[in-house]
DNA sequence: GATTGGCACTCGACAGCGGTGAGTGCCAAC
DNA sequence: GTTGGCACTCACCGCTGTCGAGTGCCAATC
């Protein structure tokens, strides 16, 4: 049975406790909030939110403190996702209007996200699962040196330096090259790579001899080697300093939450598995995490779109105490106008 | 006047008390290092050491600590830089045998070398101020969009879309790369910039009018933004939970620390004024930085070549009370397996 | 002259102790 | 349903006393 009036003693806890990082008392409540019933009233309700395991006591009398539930409860039906201020949306146009390639304006990203919410920042690279391959490219550059060039409309660009045997004239490495994106380009990075493997056997044999079949396995082979290597699962992170900075808020040290997070598998994983909500953006808190080293952190995501549909996802860890609202609006400001750029 | 026992005291007292974190008094000396004299005669040395200011007592009768000065004795007289295990050297060789492009290598290089001296690691992307360009391409993606690829000798490649008013057909684009290719491949970054700036306006005025020139002038001018926006500057990064672990050694907190680390810019000038000292590294050591952030804190680097000459620098960073010799030894070693690697 | 044992002294670490205050649960009264 | 009163709990703070590792100094010794 909680009333609506305990709702409210829900917010201002978890507002109060956020601010101030002490268990919040029935007295502060009434004092700091013009609640128009007593201490007594409150202490009543808070009884009740207690009851539902909104809220806990750390000890016997003392103040109270949000437990995962009660964190989540406010994150559904009471956080209003506030839009940012002129200064800090000015702040993302400034930070990120100027960069030129895919690297750099992700770079910027994390450290415009970590700046805005004062926690760590996290975005993952575009993800190539879905990805599309734009256009192959081959670039001669010295006897037996070609340069093999994929790009994928999520914007990424591989590259490396295959060394066939033989050699080849520019012609046939001409039709080579229209042949490959012929049939390569618009397919599935994973797609493109099962038909490279095939492509030089299916060579008419009368213009394509032995050595410039091999010539051009070695350029196919190439990609695919590209393609399988591909950035796809890679995190980059900042604002480490500001996961220090509230390393009070874990129990023990931050060490492990670093360490997960420097591995990357954990946090990859979960970025997967996040649903996006009403808000646009996904938020899991504490023990909501399966991984155990981040039963007292939250993370904040939300998906961004490349040039087509969502090629991957950026957000925020911290503490569970940390303010939602903000750090959901920051998350969501990013990643919307992240998306706008990247699909210039 | 330092004797030469005093000098082994003073290695005594470095070990220990990089093992222990404890200063360390005058019996666990004589107890654990099978001295053949008593501990009086070992306070005397101390009381030499300290009169050099190479130790210091924290407070009135405790144990001694090593000072910046004494460190960096240890450092240039007293280590000598062990070759790595072969477990570690296998794991570098497997650990960076397989990776496929730079940045890949790179990620992985930092890792490692986080994971081998249990520090944070740092590793500076190729220079480009001397690297020179080894070819341009361009690749028509649609009307009006051409992608705009620089390739580098330090191996890095940069790629931006240009957005050109008018079109161009394959015969003067091809005609477009040749020239630009053979007038800028073998400069320096910055030469080819200043080249590229003047080239559109020294087309042969009957074969380019207006409109293809200004086209010419759209794709040159895509170069020269990509070479001005290169990632010359860059750090990346790894190990930050083995700063915090050491949070201990810090006085106050290891945020500044990191935030220093994070800003890069103090870091890479460090890494731009740190010189090798014979042993093919170089150690900063305490307020030896000039970065009062730094104060307490220890560099150890060195450069890594790439395609030529020395292209960055790698290390790591830690508390004063390091293990040096394991540190240089890694640093070291890594740094030259980066070079053979990016010199094939 | 270097080395040694002895001795008084210093000071941090740790545990025990009582006072203080914020906060609670409960209850009877409104 | 709300309120004021009351006894109770417990973290926090500062104080105290003990313990032990380590020092500096000095006179005695090799």
């Amino acid at each position: 049975m909680v009333s609506d009036r305990s709702l409210e003693v829900l917010r201002v806890i978890v507002q109060d406790y956020v601010a101030s990082r002490e268990p919040v008392g029935s007295k502060s409540i009434v004092e700091r909030h013009g609640f128009d019933v007593s201490a007594a009233t409150i202490r009543n309700d808070m009884a009740a939110l207690e009851e539902e395991e909104l809220i806990v006591a750390p000890h016997t009398s003392s103040g109270r403190v949000p437990t995962d539930k009660g964190y989540r409860l406010f994150v559904d039906r009471m956080s209003e996702v506030r839009p940012l201020s002129v200064a800090q949306r000015q702040a993302i146009e400034v930070f990120l209007g100027q960069s030129v390639d895919v690297d750099d304006v992700l770079a910027r990203t994390v450290r415009l996200l970590a700046q805005l919410t004062h926690q760590v920042a996290l975005v993952q690279y575009p993800s190539t699962s879905r990805a599309r391959v734009r256009h192959i490219e081959f670039v001669p550059l010295a006897p037996r040196r070609v340069l093999c060039v994929l790009i994928a409309d999520s914007g990424i660009v591989e590259q490396g330096v295959a060394e066939p045997d033989g050699e080849l004239d520019e012609a046939p490495l001409a039709e080579l090259r229209a042949r490959v994106n012929a049939e390569a380009a618009g397919l599935r990075l994973t797609d493109a790579a099962a038909l490279l493997r095939r492509l030089p056997e299916t060579l008419s044999a009368e213009r394509w001899d032995e050595d410039a079949r091999g010539f051009a396995a070695a350029l196919c082979s190439a990609i695919v080697e590209q393609i399988e290597s591909t950035r796809q699962e890679r995190l980059i992170m900042a604002g480490a300093a500001n996961l220090v900075r509230t390393e009070i808020d874990f129990t023990g040290s931050v060490t492990p939450v670093l360490e997960a997070i420097e591995e990357q598998v954990e946090l990859l994983k979960l970025f997967g598995e996040m649903e996006r909500d009403q808000h646009g953006v996904a938020v899991r808190i504490g023990r909501e995490n399966a991984a155990a080293t981040l039963s007292e952190a939250s993370v904040v995501a939300s998906g961004y779109a490349g040039f087509g549909t969502d090629v991957a996802r950026l957000g925020v860890l911290g503490p569970t105490r940390m303010d939602y609202s903000n750090n959901m609006a920051a998350v969501r400001a990013v990643a919307r106008y992240l998306s706008r750029l990247l699909g210039e």
